[in-house]
DNA sequence: TTGCGAAATGACAACGTTGTCATTTCGTTA
DNA sequence: TAACGAAATGACAACGTTGTCATTTCGCAA
């Protein structure tokens, strides 16, 4: 047996087997360059054969940081995962790691809730990822010692927040599609309770009043196919739709199976634009037109906006990740 | 300013202000029960004054533990946000948080390199989500004093190890066809380096020579529906092809657009199933028959499996999460 | 060889908790 | 009122690091 069954190896054990004092076995690891070569590698061996390693909660509580971020989701759906993909990157890149919490289902968690769970945790700062409205969005304050960012589309008066620009996406679909000559656009809208939706919704509805467009009633959806095949069936029998934004591409791709079930044929008498750019992934050839987010240069500026704020926590900024819009065939121009 | 600007307040200074002892705030923390009320109000008094937040940093030292389980994630794509879900529920459930860290894009990462660099952050036990190979699987070695859990198809011969039964959705897709009546079944795969598409390619495979029936060359594809259209475009013209198995939905759908596009029918002239039954959120209506795995439940299996281990690190146990086959219409039944 | 400044190393305290054990206070009974 | 056991509280050490400052060792010139 080779191996020691001393329940932790301490940098003091490594000091004594290598014959040295506790504070060089320190430097061997924090500042090697001050240690004597002969001596760092009497250390190296001997932590080597102790299997030495070192203490997370002695040095952070030394240190007084700990070189994790913390990020609380409160949703956890699809389109999270890229977003925590480039949170984690950017983290790890910055020589951080995560400390991840969730918002259980049916638990109704504020900022506050989340703020105190984190706060107990090994955290050097926050992230919160945030989908839908909570109760105590406004009235919010952030621990004063622990740099706070929110992924919202809604402003935060003292926090820092970062957001896709979605209200923007959905003023640049619809600018496409007056810019290619239609006279309406008619809007099939996701979970009512969703932020995404709604500044969707807000951005079509902005870039049609800023032409002097009446927007038409929106139609409610739930980001499921079957949801955007019911607007679809409405939207056939209406002669003055020739253009239709959908808040995802799944509901999209319902509208478009409605139409053509209704003879009608995209884009050649509807044109239809979605959001997400993920439906080449289920169908083949897709003609889709598509609004679409970088989730994960989100994550990547928030984590960023968290690490420069570490020192100063009461700072705050807005960050808008502008979406892409993907061209394809499903906008017909109606000019000329 | 009710505000007291210095750093950070410790149990001392709550102490103080509340004129008790230190080891007294520290009781009315960890065993409210053995301080008088009265002694405990004014504890909570003075540590709502000057906003105390125990030190996790102190308190993990003391404590020897961390309440923190690490989650490596090797590959961050879709199908994982449902496990995180689950793991994350499960760990909240148990008292425990997350402490994640992910391989980066492009870098080679070990079971061991990951164990390495786990073992210095803040946790207690550790899950590894591997979705493919990696080149030390067989030779790694848990750290001793660290439960790890590896999630992933295959054995391990030290640690133990959680996954789908992917093998087994496959059989019983497989075997669904058979019963049906059908000869033979094709089968579609996703990408050459991924375990899942490996294992759903062996069960069905196995169903097959279970029955004594050749199993035909596979396709393969890469989870896109693109390359399922393109593999239905040739089963198409194949007259014995009356079954096919795609190892996603997104490529199922690529088959049987192709078979549309061929002028047969499904199910028809043709029978589907795919895996992970999402068509439903992209295809209004959608009749696909789909294997499906319950993701979330193999991520608190995992969890759970971690939390039961920290008392035996060396333990040992292999745990399949059986898929369910969601019917829908895609399978004709050829007997009588 | 001696002396010197620089480099290498070490002794000790401190970070903020909790465990151990001693002491004080309380309520009860004789 | 005194005496007692139980309940409440406190003093002090310890967890495993790193920072401060003192001490030792080294290489080199005189």
């Amino acid at each position: 047996m080779a191996t020691m069954d001393k329940k932790n190896v301490s940098m003091n054990d490594v000091a004594i087997a290598a014959g040295v004092s506790l504070k060089t076995v320190s430097r061997v690891i924090n500042e090697p360059d001050s240690v004597r070569e002969s001596t760092r590698d009497k250390v190296h061996s001997a932590m080597e054969v102790l299997g030495f390693r070192a203490n997370f909660a002695a040095r952070s509580l030394k240190l007084g940081r700990y070189g994790c971020i913390g990020v609380v989701m409160f949703h956890l759906s699809g389109g999270a995962v890229d977003m925590i993909d480039g949170i984690a990157d950017a983290a790890e890149e910055r020589g951080f790691a995560l400390t991840m919490i969730k918002k259980r289902a049916g638990e109704k968690m504020t900022l506050a809730e989340a703020a105190r769970r984190m706060s107990q945790l090994p955290v050097d700062g926050m992230i919160f990822n945030l989908r839908q409205m909570v109760d105590d969005f406004d009235t919010f304050e952030a621990p004063k010692d622990l740099k706070t960012v929110i992924i919202t589309p809604m402003e935060h008066p003292t926090c820092s927040t970062v957001s896709d620009d979605q209200e923007g996406g959905a003023r640049m679909a619809c600018k496409y599609f007056l810019d290619h000559g239609h006279k309406n656009v008619y809007f099939v809208s996701g979970k009512k309770e969703s932020l995404s939706s709604q500044c969707r919704m807000k951005g079509w509805r902005a870039a049609l009043e800023a032409r002097g467009i009446e927007p038409p009633e929106p139609l409610q959806g739930d980001w499921n196919a079957d949801s955007g095949y019911a607007a679809g069936l409405v939207l056939a029998d209406k002669p003055d739709c020739t253009a239709v934004l959908a808040a995802n591409d799944c509901m999209a791709n319902g509208v478009m199976m409605a139409l053509r079930d209704k003879g009608l044929s995209v884009p050649d008498d509807v044109s239809v634009i979605g959001f997400d750019d993920e439906l080449y992934k289920t169908i083949p050839n897709s003609i889709l037109t598509s609004v679409k987010f970088r989730h994960r240069e989100l994550g990547i500026r928030a984590l960023n906006e968290v690490v420069a704020g570490l020192e100063a926590p009461s700072s705050r900024s807005r960050t808008l990740v502008s979406g892409v819009l993907v061209e394809r065939s499903s906008v017909k121009d109606l000019r000329a």
